[in-house]
DNA sequence: TAAATTGTTTGGAAGTATTACAATTTTGTA
DNA sequence: TACAAAATTGTAATACTTCCAAACAATTTA
């Protein structure tokens, strides 16, 4: 089930799971597409009628910074988060501007929550920009 | 000189050097400090009091685009670019905000203008997020 | 050289993403 | 049940970026 995937990964980082934050996890993990904020806010305010952008805002920042999700911030636009926590390549295709998983190329050694000659590394992501397969086919 | 070196980065890269383009690549040879688009306007509307934020904008957008300049959207509030082309790991201080040089991390392939199974990359970027050193002494 | 064309820059206005903050509601515990 | 702490809400404010049409500059053609 869904819901135990989303309570289990909340709880395993030290989040209380409440209501508004199980939705978006569940949210999360059934929607690997790397949903903006937004995105999740309108998925979700039809199932919550009370849920307010800044709590989608708020919590999904803290999934990222308790790990329990990724943040992706290679569209100069707005940030994406990923319930996928495994390190992966993520790609931006310039032109739909669609965050899309890399699968072709194995990541390198990725550190997280490690120092570094006096850096604290939180966590680290490779992206990868140009034009995905759909858009290049439609522009030949 | 600078100017030589501006103009040089901006032929070879297939732009050509107008009075504003030279003055942006010579701001951005000249600060490897991975400056934001208003620093760069900033630092240059005394010398070229007419010029506008657009051009600024239109022209480092480009510089990416020809490869003559590396645009950084590890930031999720501002885009910055970086004048040395060659790849290197960025890191983001989550604390003060500052892009720097991870030097210490020597960046694995990073590839360019190639296709992967159907993908046109255009270029790529590593990036490490967290707390730089002197972030770290002062909450100490 | 003059006219036409192409390319570049400008500046203001509009659009959008994000955060700040104070009020309200909910939760956990004594 | 009552209280304190934590979480959520909604509005307002801010900041970044793009749009767009007009002005300007450079280049080509006749």
């Amino acid at each position: 089930m869904m819901q135990d995937e989303a309570y289990q990964r909340l709880v395993s980082h030290d989040i209380r799971p409440s209501l508004q934050r199980m939705e978006i996890m569940e949210y999360l993990l059934a929607h690997l597409t790397h949903p903006t904020v937004d995105d999740v806010y309108k998925g979700l305010c039809e199932k919550i009628p009370t849920l307010s952008r800044t709590t989608v805002y708020n919590t999904l920042r803290m999934f990222y910074e308790k790990h329990a999700a990724q943040m992706i911030t290679i569209n100069d636009h707005r940030v994406c988060y990923d319930g996928d926590i495994r390190p992966h390549v993520h790609f931006y295709c310039n032109h739909c501007g669609r965050v899309l998983d890399f699968k072709d190329v194995i990541a390198p050694k990725m550190p997280q929550e490690t120092d570094i000659n006096g850096f604290h590394v939180h966590d680290a992501q490779l992206y990868y920009r140009g034009i995905c397969p759909d858009c290049r086919d439609k522009k030949a």
